[in-house]
DNA sequence: GGGCATAGTAAGTAATCACTTACTTTAGAA
DNA sequence: TTCTAAAGTAAGTGATTACTTACTATGCCC
């Protein structure tokens, strides 16, 4: 009595194994998850995990290496950056950016942070093509406000850190740490309050009169 | 040929166990931590473990237990928030507890980031215990200040997460990723850094007033 | 100094782990 | 239609897992 599962080929399947262990590492990290419960998902023998992947750490490297592959780079940062008129509009629409894909890509999150904390020599890599680009793309526009004299005079690196920080701190401490099921927010205030805040600590005088003039006697 | 190990008291013993799961759950994890490894490292038969624990979870329960136990809770925070004169002063102090504090005591963070990610029932009695008390004293405080006209009106809850977060996201990236290979920082510059950024963000004319009376005209 | 509660251990257990081997089935080119 | 490369699998491997059992050693009180 032969199975009626229908055969993919062999790149198909090699897919359909990394996005089913993407889900599970996500969810359970690298030691918590089982090759067998990797191919009870995928509805495959084990052994077929085994004919694509000389063992359990390349398949977490093929999907780590998915992800980073996956992931849109910081060219709508960057195209977003280059023609900014208003400070303020940036971060706001950067604020909100990086509060939706928090929230609809969690497993992309859990998936760095459970690398990280289990030490995985991938991590850094992951980290560096997940979150450093970023920021230092952030900090070279700083850096720039910082010369214009929009903003004040402080580190640039550590000013684009305390703003992503404040956003990554609230997905974390609503979505690991069971926040929502006290305190609901609304993500366009959380995003809209937390950039102003951290705006309104960055610009100079010179730099709000650019958009209110009147406030200069 | 009998052994020539003392014989300590079980509660002695008890401790003894709790403190080395600490170390190595922290470092690898519930699931990346073997009672074997945990047995060698306190350098007594496995079978004691389950003498002391009834099970695995129960030894993680315990460690975790110990972990709230043992932090001193928010007495100093609040007493500094009561006898506060200056907001400044306040924040600048605290990040500097909060950046020590990490920095000193990695293995409760990352104990606290596992236990989030893996899931486990107590992760949100963890939370409660070392953060939650934390950013409500720090809400209160802030809304306070917001009655009074120092500070903006913005959510103060929000607003206590966001401090907090520059902080907590800064050690993150510093030492879960690796950060501080490529970029050290001067943690008291970067306490104080992220504290003026954040203060000038929520201070009103008047807050600022308040201390430079010289800058009304 | 003898009795005994308990600290401590050696040597297991069944289950599960990552991974292999030896085999069968199927799609597509010829 | 036949042949074959590759997709797919059943049934293992030894090592390791959390946890037990049956035992010995030791400090302490009387």
């Amino acid at each position: 009595m032969p199975r009626a599962r229908t055969r993919i080929s062999g790149e198909d399947r090699r897919r359909q194994i990394i996005d089913v262990a993407l889900e599970l590492f996500a969810r359970q990290g690298f030691k918590g998850t089982t090759t067998r419960q990797i191919a009870q998902h995928a509805r495959v023998n084990e052994a077929l995990i085994f004919r694509h992947f000389p063992h359990k750490e390349a398949l977490y490297w093929a999907v780590i290496a998915d992800k980073c592959r996956k992931t849109r780079g910081c060219e709508e940062l960057q195209k977003k950056l280059e023609g900014a008129e208003d400070p303020r509009e940036v971060f706001t629409w950067l604020a909100g950016e990086v509060l939706r894909r928090n929230r609809e890509d969690t497993g992309r999150s859990r998936l760095l942070l459970y690398s990280a904390l289990e030490n995985h020599r991938l991590s850094q890599r992951f980290f560096r093509t997940h979150i450093a680009g970023y920021y230092e793309l952030l900090a070279d526009y700083i850096r720039a406000r910082i010369r214009d004299g929009v903003f004040r005079d402080v580190d640039p690196a550590l000013a684009a850190r305390g703003f992503l920080g404040m956003l990554f701190y609230h997905f974390l401490i609503q979505e690991l740490f069971g926040g929502k099921r006290y305190h609901h927010f609304d993500p366009e205030k959380v995003g809209a309050t937390l950039a102003d805040i951290w705006l309104e600590g960055m610009l100079t005088a010179n730099g709000r009169s650019a958009r209110k003039p009147a406030q200069t006697p």
